[in-house]
DNA sequence: TATTCCTGCCAC
DNA sequence: AAACGTGGCAGGAATA
């Protein structure tokens, strides 16, 4: 819609026109047929293409006087003297591409706040004799690595992996505005510099690919529009700084958790995604291709049996299926809908298997060899820490997501000769949490007396021994979900149907959970009673907010938006909370890994994993368990840590078993 | 061929 | 009657 009202309103300007009809066979122009959607989309290319060159025009004969490009060594000098005076800069690099373990810098921007200056110093392979030799990049070492210097970036991870390449450290980062904004509005629709730029500092300005096409090279940007785009990215950078200095001013405990939180952790992940992965490939080949004739096999039959083209379409699909058992189905969701049918139909067991290996094989195993790194050899997972709006970390990206393999999958991760993962994983993160919050008696006297709440519930519900609902169980497995999702506002349809129940049984259900600990309902009540008033609610000590403006609309009936958000703002509470004491642990742990020589490996919400040679001490794991309990409190609510040792993931034994067995194997 | 939406499913 | 939350991604379908 936006590109075609450009069109229409570039047309009403009369800066562009109809596309010339085509010609017939004999040359002759045929008549102007509709003006198709088609067309306009058409136009908009010539349009943005016009556009383009004329704001690249625009850009350059408007370049500001202070904007300034650095083309030789002693300017290079001056420039990098001149900014070892300054208290803290801005810096942002360009360069061959996007991969850090194979691209190189072309040209670095400084922005010198008190000069008022910006500088942008080509180097080669930029594709003008102007520019810089390569090895000239050393010059800014000293500037990189200096402790004064402080730095404003924005998405320094990228730079600071950049400047690696050119075996520079880039220290004493202490600001970075991508995530700043992150924490200052995670309902941003892109966190992108420009855009920001344009939302915020009252600047229009175009991305990279905006102005120079998606597939462009800044090595073969001219140099005069080099100057003025690259300048402008730290100008910006620092005017976006100010402006989030001043924003954040105003809630100081944000940022206190901003300075304290947020910027020592881009450290954390930037040492955690180089680490990288060791995948087992004679494995993944050899369990891939075991899986993929049963796939085919399985594939095969399906077809025939259910005579379809393609049975992973689910509109092929869906008809063929009810057509064979007699009865029509709602969709063709395997937990839900398949899976109470599976006993009566064999074909839809066959079918739940064949799903079931080609997620596996599709999604994992077939893929995790093609994403090892041909010149690292392992595979790098990428980790956004603010990628879900509560504040929690999600995965993926151009990388691996670390954060939803499957424990089959898993089996592929494996610790280098001589070392082994230990992982840590706080037990009943989110539970511990709603206990902190909600001051309800039933849930801190359980964890008073080191009682599993997932348990005591399990053996209610199912009539079985306390014993036999522990870690690990189904009925315990099944009450996690169950507690989690009830206490985040789950219905009762839902309910009866996750827990294969009546409507009326899930009712009591919930009716009994909640009178057996009546503050949870009480605390949910206030906050989604501050939601509505506020409009967002706040984690642990005002450190980060999320704002939920639905639910501050006026209603009239039903509105699901606000019920969605009434239902977001308890759960963001306590998920945002978790995140924090995920990601100040995992700041410790960080500095623990670096005294240690040991490494940060992965984190997944309430589990973080490090690689630690195979002869560590009884005492390196205490110190690792301390700091996984007491990094960071929820109240006078005792943390609990999971630990396990293996050499391949998921695969791990207790520090019990793992010590009894060292001791066997040196005796 | 490229992009986007939909359905479904993996993790916590 | 509409009812856990937070993500990423594969594969099909629709669209241009």
């Amino acid at each position: 819609m936006r590109k075609l009202r450009e069109v229409k309103r570039a047309m009403d300007a009369g800066l562009i026109g109809r596309e010339a009809p085509k010609c017939d066979k004999f040359g002759k122009p045929k008549a102007l047929g509709k003006f198709s959607k088609a067309e306009a989309i058409r136009l908009y290319a010539v349009l943005a293409g016009q556009q383009r060159e004329s704001k690249i025009e625009e850009l350059v004969t408007n370049t500001p006087s202070n904007y300034v490009l650095v083309t030789d060594e002693q300017s290079l000098r001056q420039v990098v003297a001149d900014a070892l005076k300054e208290p803290i800069i801005a810096v942002d690099t360009e360069t061959t591409g996007l991969d850090v373990y194979v691209d190189v810098i072309v040209g670095v921007s400084l922005t010198l706040p008190t000069q008022d200056k910006h500088y942008y110093i080509p180097f080669e392979p930029t594709q003008d004799e102007r520019a810089l030799p390569p090895e000239m990049v050393g010059e800014l070492k000293a500037l990189m690595e200096s402790q004064e210097v402080a730095k404003v970036l924005h998405n320094a991870l990228y730079d600071i992996a950049m400047f690696e390449r050119h075996g520079i450290k880039l220290n004493n980062v202490v600001w970075d505005t991508m995530s700043a904004m992150h924490v200052l509005n995670e309902n941003e629709a892109s966190y992108a510099l420009k855009n920001l730029a344009t939302t915020y500092l009252n600047e229009p300005s175009d991305t990279f690919s905006e102005l120079f096409g998606r597939d462009a090279k800044f090595a073969e940007v001219p140099l005069d529009v080099a100057l003025v785009y690259a300048a402008k990215d730290t100008d910006l950078t620092w005017r976006m700084y100010q402006f989030q200095l001043t924003h954040l001013s105003k809630m100081p405990t944000v940022l206190d958790y901003y300075r304290r939180v947020e910027v020592p952790l881009m450290y954390a992940v930037y040492d955690m995604e180089r680490t990288g992965f060791e995948i087992d490939v004679e494995y993944a080949a050899e369990y891939g291709a075991e899986m993929k004739v049963e796939i085919d096999s399985l594939e095969k039959e399906l077809t025939t049996e259910l005579n379809v083209e393609n049975i992973n379409s689910n509109q092929q699909l869906k008809p063929a299926l009810e057509a064979i058992i007699g009865e029509k189905l709602p969709n063709l969701d395997a937990k839900r809908t398949l899976k109470p049918l599976k006993k009566k139909h064999a074909i839809i067991a066959k079918l739940l298997r064949y799903r079931e290996l080609a997620k596996l094989y599709s999604t994992y195993i077939s893929v995790l060899p093609e994403k090892i790194h041909p010149v690292t050899g392992r595979l790098h997972a990428r980790f956004n820490p603010n990628g879900a709006r509560t504040g929690r970390f999600s995965s993926g990206g151009n990388g691996v997501n670390l954060q939803n393999q499957p424990h089959a999958a898993r089996r592929l991760f494996k610790a280098p000769d001589g070392c082994v993962i230990i992982g840590g994983d706080f037990s009943q993160q989110e539970v511990r949490c709603a206990a902190y919050f909600t001051n309800e008696p039933v849930l801190k006297i359980a964890y008073a007396e080191g009682k599993d709440v997932y348990s005591s519930l399990a053996s209610e519900f199912y009539g079985k021994p306390y014993e036999d609902c522990g870690d690990g169980t189904p009925e315990r497995k099944a009450m996690k979900v169950v507690v989690l999702a009830v206490m985040y506002g789950m219905g009762p349809g839902a309910l009866a149907d996750m827990l294969d129940i009546s409507m009326d049984e899930a009712k009591r259900f919930m009716a009994d959970f909640f009178a057996k600990m009546p503050r949870i309902q009480s605390w949910i009540n206030e906050t989604q009673a501050f939601t509505k008033k506020h409009g967002y609610v706040w984690m642990d000590g005002e450190q980060r907010k999320r704002r939920l403006p639905e639910a501050k609309r006026k209603t009239r009936g039903y509105d699901p938006e606000v019920s969605r958000a009434l239902r977001q703002g308890p759960n963001a509470q306590i998920q945002g909370t978790s995140a924090i004491q995920g990601k100040v642990t995992l700041i410790n742990l960080h500095e623990f890994c670096k005294r240690k020589g040991w490494q940060l490996f992965c984190v997944v919400h309430d589990e973080t994993l490090v690689l630690a040679p195979e002869d560590f001490t009884r005492e390196d794991l205490a110190e690792f368990e301390r700091i996984m309990l007491e990094s960071y409190t929820f109240g006078d609510v005792k943390n609990k840590t999971d630990i396990e040792i293996a050499r391949i993931w998921g695969e791990g034994m207790t520090p019990s078993e793992w010590f009894a067995k060292q001791k066997e194997e040196t005796e």
